[in-house]
DNA sequence: CCGAGTTTTCGAACGCGTTCTTAAATTAAC
DNA sequence: GTTAATTTAAGAACGCGTTCGAAAACTCGG
């Protein structure tokens, strides 16, 4: 007599592992090794499986780190959002784009094809906060996803740009010789050479609060205007 | 005697490609094939060397591609840039955004460690003109250089984020079955439910030109700002 | 003419992500 | 009880970028 409440209902072989069981395990080695030496091999190996097997709970390496990115994302902490409409714009931005700075293999996945539409509820409230804030402030519906847009690509591209300069700063620092730019024709390019190793001052600084504020300022403003 | 004008100065063994050569065999092999069938194997076999001899004449695939955008950038037109300083900081940076997303592999280089910092003195113009504009307009040095930074993160994540969505739109479009984002709470995102399908409409749509003066206003603003 | 030094070439090999194919283990149908 | 259908597992293999080490081809000092 089959019990009634038991779980098997498919046919076919029994499986020996689980999509929950590979992304803990990969949470497992990211921890210890680090996220750039997790292998697809190394990471069946882990879990004492094939590696060919992963593929059956898994599409794809990128589809495995955007699956663990979804399951940190459902974990952020929301902060409390400002009453100001535009400030609330802000605050969501950067909270998803600390979150994202935070984990380097994030980098990996961002640009994959509608990232947005896969995320889950809880990362997906913040995109909400951001269209909210907009709407909010006056904009219609169809120019708060060009605002998020827009501040989503300024995001991808602070955050990517970054991750690949992660390089560097590691060592003494003083280790920068030579001109930061290759030998600059001063005639043509006055203000460049004029900078000179100013440069390579400026560039690592974090800017990406003021930006994303300059860019919402326009943003809201663009939205208001079309209004009139 | 050895002839005073001859090029031959070094030792070692004669090299039997160049720089040069593998960089044209390079284009040639994606225009044929698409960049994505660009391998080193193959490009090796295409100049008839073995596939590791590359290696001396380049670092790695990622400088291979960097060079080759490199020099399609030393043939990029510089349009006439108008008066007013900000609109000079919008039509260079569009020409440099557009000079981008029209080579398809760019986006496979664009986030390597110092990218701006290594290009060739025709690409470096439009960077120049960036500054130059925003210090026109009555920014600092410093400020115009954050200006810049700004305006590249946008434009990397355009670009990149849009590179990777590029595989849609081939088919015939009505083939978008399912609701854009997987079912959505319409309690806790009462906006994203709203908008329902409208994303999938709005999100491919070409507003680069449009956030970029939105980012433009913005920094701008808080360059003369800070003068005060 | 001959070794030392130098630069380039290239085959072998590594680990990677991924695909293909075959085998194993289960349920459902007769 | 046997057979079919179905799902998972896993070994073999492919092409990839890249590293390593040895061999080849040259210049130069004696």
């Amino acid at each position: 007599m089959p019990q009634a409440n038991a779980p098997r209902l498919k046919a076919g072989r029994p499986p020996t592992t689980s999509r929950a069981q590979i992304l803990a395990a990969a949470r497992g080695l990211i921890d210890r090794n680090g996220w750039e030496r997790l292998t697809i091999r190394k990471l069946a190996a882990e879990i004492g499986v094939g590696a060919t097997t992963l593929y059956h709970h898994v599409q794809d390496k990128e589809d495995l780190l955007f699956l663990l990115i979804n399951e940190y994302g459902e974990q952020v902490v929301h902060p409390r959002l400002p009453e100001e409409p535009q400030e609330r714009v802000i605050v969501a931005a950067a909270t998803i784009h600390d979150a994202l700075a935070a984990w380097p293999w994030a980098a990996e996945v961002l640009t994959t094809d509608g990232f947005i539409t896969r995320l889950g509820d809880s990362p997906l409230g913040l995109v909400e906060a951001v269209l909210a804030g907009a709407i909010d402030h006056g904009c219609t519906p169809d120019h708060a996803v060009y605002v998020f847009r827009s501040i989503w690509y300024y995001t991808v591209g602070e955050i990517l740009v970054r991750s690949h300069t992660a390089r560097r700063g590691g060592g003494d620092g003083a280790n920068h010789r030579g001109p930061f730019f290759g030998n600059i024709d001063a005639e043509k390019l006055p203000h460049l050479a004029a900078l000179g190793d100013r440069w390579a001052v400026l560039a690592p600084r974090d800017t990406y609060v003021d930006g994303l504020r300059a860019l919402v300022d326009g943003l809201l403003a663009q939205g208001v205007q079309a209004e009139s």
